[in-house]
Order: structure tokens, then sequence, then C-alpha cells
DNA sequence: TCTGAAAATTCAGATTATCTTCAGGTAATC
DNA sequence: GATTACCTGAAGATAATCTGAATTTTCAGA
């Protein structure tokens, strides 16, 4: 998994990113300030970087140049505090991939994180791959193919398959399933989901037999027998 | 693109080669015997000669010899019918790249040509090539060649269709796209992507089944089946 | 600096794949 | 047997993408 270097100077943000992070499998390592970063960053080598501008020792930006001197490739995420707008336009200048205003939440920088990696190395995320007797999902070309045949799933229908498979062998309501696939603001139709296991359960042949209905809580995703 | 001389008393045989050599984007030109392969590299200079052993007026060794003589650089596959061990022997002894026995395939002597190629020039190695069937990506010379004929691509064109082929067989999605050809500064307009997808997809005629479109995700370039 | 062609972008309408809804049917549960 | 929850097929609604054309931008050459 990739190797993040988080740099703040504030213990608490710095666990508040860390937590997040090791939480979607990172492996992190911790810079209270850009000094630190860059020590660090000579000794070995890291995918990301996160960086705070305001430090002691040596500030964000400083530390960036130094750090992208010795690893060009590293990608960098800078935070900073609202309404610096000039930090902005100085962080792209440097070759900054992204940019993060302070406060964030931690799922919005996860999802930053992942957005950026995907793009440096696409293939780095390409790991992984269901394969569920000769139904074989693979979530980097995003395909399924039973027994050797792509098999052709709407958007909605792949979602919802993978959904299931990754909690195989666990009862998922259909609050839960809804939430998760549609969207935490889905209202609509209470037979909606119905339609799309059906589409889903049509399209996957007799490897439909794995999605069983759960009656009055939802559908689960049987482990192979 | 490397020059290559095919040299075969067969014009069969040559124009076996000749049509897999164009197809990759080489520049090709045929002699029919060693004597009028050794006055072609008296003229000019080639990269690459391919030199069959049995032919009239002077053999392969010897037009082998008479060029290395002439071209101490170039590079020769020396091609020979089945079972004629002693002349393999003789053949690297003369300083042969490589050896090829009569009934070969066009692919594994197209292969055999691009290792010798990226051997002898290592500066030339540095460029990617890149073959989906009858369409070659020539990143160095930044050229698009389809069955031979080389296609116009704009800018734009061209590094769309590199990355989406650096990924072969991974979905990337329409921001992925945007944040690597565009850049992370672009916010433009939507319908951009779509018109540069079909402005290459028209270019690239009927390989432009390899773009598939991922509804609701963006596209994804398909691996050879 | 000006000019013109090529390229990039924008835009709006057409075209689909996909999603949702609905109504009637079926199976499970009490 | 009544009730509830789920399944099904059809059809309209929705939203994403495709397309052609117009507009703007870029850049090489005059």
């Amino acid at each position: 998994m990739a190797k993040i270097l988080i740099t703040d100077d504030e213990p608490k943000i710095r666990e508040m990113i860390r937590k997040y992070a090791q939480y979607e499998g990172f492996d992190v390592t911790e810079a209270a300030d850009g000094m630190e970063a860059v020590e660090l960053c000579t000794e070995r080598n890291f995918d990301l970087v996160i960086m705070d501008i305001m430090m002691p020792n040596l500030d964000g930006f400083s530390a960036v140049k130094e750090i992208r001197r010795i690893r060009p490739q590293i990608a960098v995420i800078m935070l900073s505090a609202l309404g610096e707008e000039y930090d902005k336009v100085h962080g792209f200048d440097l070759g900054v991939d992204d940019y993060v205003v302070k406060p964030f939440s931690g799922k919005e920088l996860m999802m930053r994180i992942h957005a950026i990696l995907k793009r440096v190395n696409p293939q780095a995320s390409a790991s992984e791959v269901y394969t569920i007797n000769g139904m074989v999902i693979d979530c980097s070309a995003r395909t399924v193919h039973i027994d050797g045949v792509r098999v052709n799933l709407s958007p909605k229908e792949y979602e919802l398959l993978v959904y299931l498979v990754r909690n195989t062998g666990i009862a998922l309501t259909r609050e839960q399933i809804l939430q998760t696939v549609w969207g935490y603001d889905f209202f609509g139709d209470d037979r909606t989901l119905d339609t799309h296991i059906k589409l889903l359960r049509k399209n996957l042949g007799e490897y439909s037999r794995y999605i069983v209905t759960l009656r009055g809580v939802g559908y689960r995703f049987e482990k192979e027998s």
C-alpha cells in the first residue's frame, strides 16, 4: 500500500489524518515540521506528502521545494488555513497536486489522496480482483467476467454487485445498500432496489444464486460453498 | 523510425516481412540478393538488415561480411531454412545479432527486430512504442501509424490516446483523464473531453473500437482480445 | 505585428443507456 | 387465508454521452 508522510506541527491534526489514513490501509509516517519532513524524504521514499504551510523551522513551501529536488516523483497535498488565497496559486506553481483548506473532513482528504494516487499511478490501485468460482470482478478495469465471458453491467448494477461482494457473507439491509450505492440523499421508490437486484441477477445468470434475499431485512452475498 | 533492409531472393518472403515491418512503422527497403544489398548499403545507411543465407549472385554470409566492412554499426538478422545447424554457428561468428529459422512468424520476427534495435541503440530504447494489432504508437517520434499509414493526430488527441493506451485495461474516470491530459487547472466545459474522444475515434477508424465508453465513469482502452 | 489555418473549446440539440416508477403477480409468514 | 414483502415486466422519466457546428484560442509564417 502507498506510503504517506503527514507533515503538520499540530499533533491533533496529524493524529486525525493518521487515523483516517491507517483505516484506509496506508503506510503512514509523521513529521512535525518541514525540516523533519525533508530529512525523512532523504532517508526513504514516500508516494505522497501531506504538507501544512505554516510551520516552525521550515515552512511547507520551502520543504516541498527541497523534497521535490530529492524526489521529483512524489505527490504533494498542501494544507492551509482558510482564506490564504495567495498560497493557493503559489502552491500550484510549485507543482503541488492538490490543495486542501482547513478545516477539512477526513473523508474528503482521503478521497483526494485516492484520486491523486490513482492519477499518478493508476496501476497501483489495480489490485482489487474478486474471484467467485468462475466469476471474476476486476475493479480497476471495472469489468465482470463469467466463465471467461465479459458481462455488461450498468453502473448501478456494477456498484451494487461490488458492494455485495465486498461484504460477502454479511447481511446488508435495504437502507444500507441504498445509502452506500445510491447515496445519502436517495428518497425514491422502495421498489428501485428490487428492480436493480432483478436486473443484476438476470445478468449474472446462474451466479445469481449467490445473491440471497433476506425477507424483511435486505440481501446477502453468499460465501462460496 | 528505424530503416530496415530486407534481403531475400523470394519475393513472397520479402513481401511478407515488408508488410509486417511497415505495419510497425519501419522504413523498409528490399533487395533480391546479396549483391543488391551491398550496393544499397554503400549508397545509404540502414539500422538493420534482414539477410537470407541461400541466394544467387552473393550469399548471405559474404554479403554481411562486405556490409560490415562498410557499415560496422549495422544490425543483422540472418534467415535460414530449417536444420542448417552449421550456419547458425557460422552466423554468430560473423557477429550476427540474431538468427531466425524459416518458417517463422511475422510477429516473432518483429519482436526480435525490436529487441535488437533496443540493444543496439539504447537511447531509442528509452522511447516507448505501443503496438495494438496494426496500430503503432511511437512516443519518441510522437507518431501513430495504422496499418502502416501515418495518422495525423492533434496534440490533445495524441496525448489522450497515449494516456489511454498506457493504462490499457484500466477504467479511467473523466476527472482522471482531464487532470492528466489537460492539467489540474482545467475547469472548462464538461463536453470538451467528449469532443476530443469523438475526434480521436474518428481518426482511429476501426481501432476506435478499443476506446470504450464507461457510462457514468469515463473511458477505458480495451485489452487486445 | 498581422494573418490565416489548425486546434481547442463551447454550445445546443439528438440520441441513447440507464434509472425509476408503477401495477399486478407471487411467494413467504403468521 | 390474510397479510406482508418481494418479484416481475413494461413504460415513462432522467441523465449521460454523442454529434455537428459555431466560436475562440493558439501559433507559425509573412
